[in-house]
DNA sequence: TTGAAAGCGCTAACAT
DNA sequence: ATGTTAGCGCTTTCAA
């Protein structure tokens, strides 16, 4: 009871040190210890270490919010990603943190969920943290880019990735999704499949845009000519895949193996040809994206492309850290991906 | 040329609304727009419109910093979690999110990445930046508490989750990891397993000790013995799971099945049990814990017991608004746990 | 090398 | 219903 009590007054009266505290414990003045505390100005050496040890008996911590006011920014860098349950993603922000943390700086994480309104939302949310930078991979369902704007106009660095829009004025990291899926239809040419079908998402998007332009690219190069009825738009999910395949192969004029834009999608498409008793990858290849981690876990492995997520994370953290040191960019990077090739299509 | 130097110039003298500029635009005082702002206090209704109208129209978006500055307190809470990119902690993460979007509170994520100086770091972090709570899950390398204790002391509420210390004061979020785990082994006994392993991590978190005696009480209580050598611990990797499954049929008693406590050591031993040329379930039967998306698609798909991580997300923050509002609850909170029967275990 | 003073933008007593 | 005033904790000129 007693010490319950006392437990609650406690909390009451809790205050934090401020470097007012240190100042008046040490008879010097705030501004002192603040440029102590900063350690690059002009503060002889003794007083310096004073304010260190005091500030660390105390238990100083600075009031990032009152620095960040006055400064009129904060060390924080806002992250918008559709979702961050995908592998890809929260590879990236891997990859964004390694670089990030060591610098002091702090990420501030926000899932889009593939929602246009929620996006513009944390975009709001962000600039009203007052945060340095936004680093920001687009919805699917993103189409109007105000949102966007008002950031740049705020002067806010911005850096897009993967799911980007390139008339925004930013720097851009992408995934080399052309050569990854040259190399991948490609790979399926080469295993003997002539009627290739393509599996995709939107094509205005960026990412998906660029899958085909390599497909295509692929087949025309092979001298093979794409059947436009194989290829399926908005086929990213299992369950999508897992259709597009069914009905694709009532046709008369059917698909013997398809390049899916997506792992998800590679696996719809193997549920339906297992079901339909479809031998892979003897009479049917297929090719996914992302390298899922469920990818070699399946059976049969699925052979799919490897993007970087972590490296595009680096590069994305670079990026931005480049462009709140005023160095703007506009170029766009592009991170290399790699055809893994496994059971689902090599018959080699 | 021309048009890049505008551009900078634009940069520099970007200024942002404050309720200073609606004030004088409207001739009255910055307090009267705090009001008018903030909605509830009394301001009369014409103004109240006036401001509203003007601050849409100048596009004045509130400085959080400044505020939250003022008023001693953010709306931002901290979350700690070990690997954004597990399944189990994605899903917790939507579930906060789900609650804690609409109230206006904004979360701020960071990983410890199972390492306890990360962990203690990201405490300071968040405190440094006053976040109005804690949300945390700890690494399996925590042992030492004083950074939380440190936050407790500041008077910032606390709310842990799944990887709990039972003694730290606050409220705690965790799945009933004894019954899931008492079902498992139940089912496996059914299923006409007798010598039964279980593969565990660091029996000292609360997750895995509950396991643990679920797993014992589903024995003994079936008046079957545990045999100490079929109980391998720190195991929770594929790597580590694969090992102690090819360790454990060297021996002379060998189990004829085990429970892990993750999907990822079961994973591991079905790797072990395939090369070894062991039959699943026919010769040996194996559970895993937590349904991870791979667990349904691999071969043998694996029976495992489901955690409901929406649920806990949506339970922990409700559990932090209540601790907000200053209704400090210390009590435990029991997710439920399902087994969820496939392939891997089942030979009725 | 240090101090004094002003102010970042907002809120909340207290007054009117 | 509105204005006045002070100050959250920090940084940063300007002066000494």
């Amino acid at each position: 009871m007693c010490k319950r009590l006392y437990f609650c007054i406690q909390i009451e009266k809790m205050k934090r040190i401020t470097i007012n505290d240190i100042a008046k414990n040490l008879g010097v003045t705030a501004s002192t210890v603040s440029r102590a505390l900063a350690g690059n100005t002009r503060v002889s050496l003794r007083t310096r270490e004073l304010v260190l040890a005091k500030s660390k008996e105390l238990g100083y911590q600075q009031n990032v919010l009152a620095s960040s006011l006055r400064k009129g920014t904060s060390g924080t860098i806002g992250m918008i990603v559709p979702r961050i349950n995908r592998h890809f993603f929260s590879n990236v922000i891997s990859g964004v943190e390694e670089i990030l943390n060591p610098t002091g700086y702090t990420l501030l994480i926000t899932q889009s969920g593939e929602n246009l309104a929620k996006e513009q939302k944390a975009v709001d949310m962000l600039l009203a943290n007052h945060v340095g930078g936004i680093i920001i991979s687009l919805s699917v369902q993103t189409q109007s880019y105000e949102h966007i704007q008002r950031a740049i106009d705020r002067g806010v660095p911005l850096v897009q990735f993967d799911r980007i829009n390139p008339d925004i004025k930013s720097s851009k990291v992408i995934n080399d999704n052309f050569t990854g899926a040259y190399l991948a239809t490609k790979h399926l040419i080469k295993s003997g499949y002539k009627e290739i079908g393509h599996f995709t998402g939107t094509l205005s998007l960026n990412a998906y845009g660029e899958r085909y332009r390599g497909y295509a690219k692929a087949m025309s190069e092979s001298g093979l000519k794409i059947n436009e009825s194989f290829v399926y738009k908005d086929t990213i999910t299992r369950e999508a895949g897992y259709n597009a395949i069914v009905n694709a192969l009532k046709e008369e004029n059917k698909p013997d193996a398809v390049f899916c834009a997506g792992d998800y999608a590679a696996l719809g498409v193997l549920d339906g040809l297992k079901e339909m008793g479809i031998k892979v990858p003897d009479e049917f290849g297929v090719v996914g994206f992302a390298n899922e981690p469920f990818s070699e876990l399946i059976h049969p492995t699925l052979t799919t492309v490897e993007q970087n997520a972590f490296e595009m994370g680096v590069r994305v953290a670079t990026a931005m850290i480049k462009n709140m040191e005023g160095k703007y960019d506009q170029e766009i990077e592009t991170i290399s991906t790699r055809l893994i090739v496994r059971d689902s299509s090599w018959r080699g």
